[in-house]
DNA sequence: GCGAGAATTGATATATTGTATCCCTCTGTG
DNA sequence: CACAGAGGGATACAATATATCAATTCTCGC
């Protein structure tokens, strides 16, 4: 899990270096998605803004929130899920331009994994040979973790 | 794009084979599928039904033959555009488990490539170092295709 | 400090995608 | 014909997301 101390802190840096307010709201959000381990949905996260204080988070301001956060680069959304992550990147100085998710079917862990540089490049090759350029850096696979994975089979074999 | 008439009469077998009736509704839903050459909401295939005849295709029914479809490997769900593919693979005898689609965001065209036995290994080996099993074969990969990357050009330098 | 203008948020409405449920019809079989 | 089960109609509703306009708050130059 990401260090959620440097990573506010971050966050508020790059805030500042752009001329973008860090505000209450915002600074809710993230944290939120930061003490969560699993993806959520936006009104996952209005929800759990709201459950510990006596604030009053629209999901209308969690989609606003989440849109400026995804330019900034600090969140992912999982198309696959329409869900929200905290990019495990953020207090690091990576590249964002390589994101690979695995996401479990089950209990919606999230891992964000770094292909090697052979698979990405044939991954273009197949690319621009079907004519398609400029792909999203963003490949999203879903799976079953370790743990899902093994409480099935015992499910199964109970 | 698919040959239609081979399609319809493959999954007509297909259906038979499995003891499913291949009924007006499910002709007609995969019809649409077939000759749209985009991506379709179920919606979309709702409202094209109910475009050039008197039928009148309730959206619930579409999602009930697309799950039906799925099951077959008749069509794909792209789930990071919630919409849905004609396979276009079901006219012949290709292994249905490892799909790879190329979708532009920009007119919606999808392409269905094929990954070469590496990407997909180092995929999977990937995978199971972050302690992921049992991935699904579907990858999803947003860009852009020739001809809308040309005309964006073009409306950037004009 | 003060006002103009921009950024942010509040509030309401609505669109889009998808699921649940109940009941009716049709079809093949004994 | 009676019946079982597949297929479909209809309605309700849940979940995800966008549009819009008004109110508030912040910033910056004066």
């Amino acid at each position: 899990m990401v260090n959620d101390q440097s990573v506010m802190a971050v966050a508020e840096q790059k805030c500042l270096q752009q001329g973008i307010r860090f505000t209450k709201r915002r600074k809710q959000v993230l944290s939120v998605l930061i003490e969560a381990d699993i993806a959520l949905s936006a009104y996952e996260i209005a929800e759990r803004c709201n459950a510990d204080s006596d604030s009053n988070m629209p999901a209308m301001s969690v989609y606003r929130i989440l849109d400026l956060f995804q330019e900034q680069n600090f969140i992912h959304k999982l198309e696959i899920a329409n869900k929200y992550v905290c990019c495990s990147h953020i207090s690091c100085s990576h590249e964002h331009n390589r994101s690979q998710f695995l996401i479990c079917g089950s209990c919606r862990h999230v891992e964000e994994i770094n292909l090697s540089e052979d698979a990405v490049k044939s991954l273009q090759t197949a690319a621009s040979a079907a004519g398609f350029s400029a792909i999203s850096p963003q490949l999203e696979i879903k799976g079953r973790c370790a743990q899902c994975e093994q409480s099935e089979d015992q499910a199964v074999t109970s």
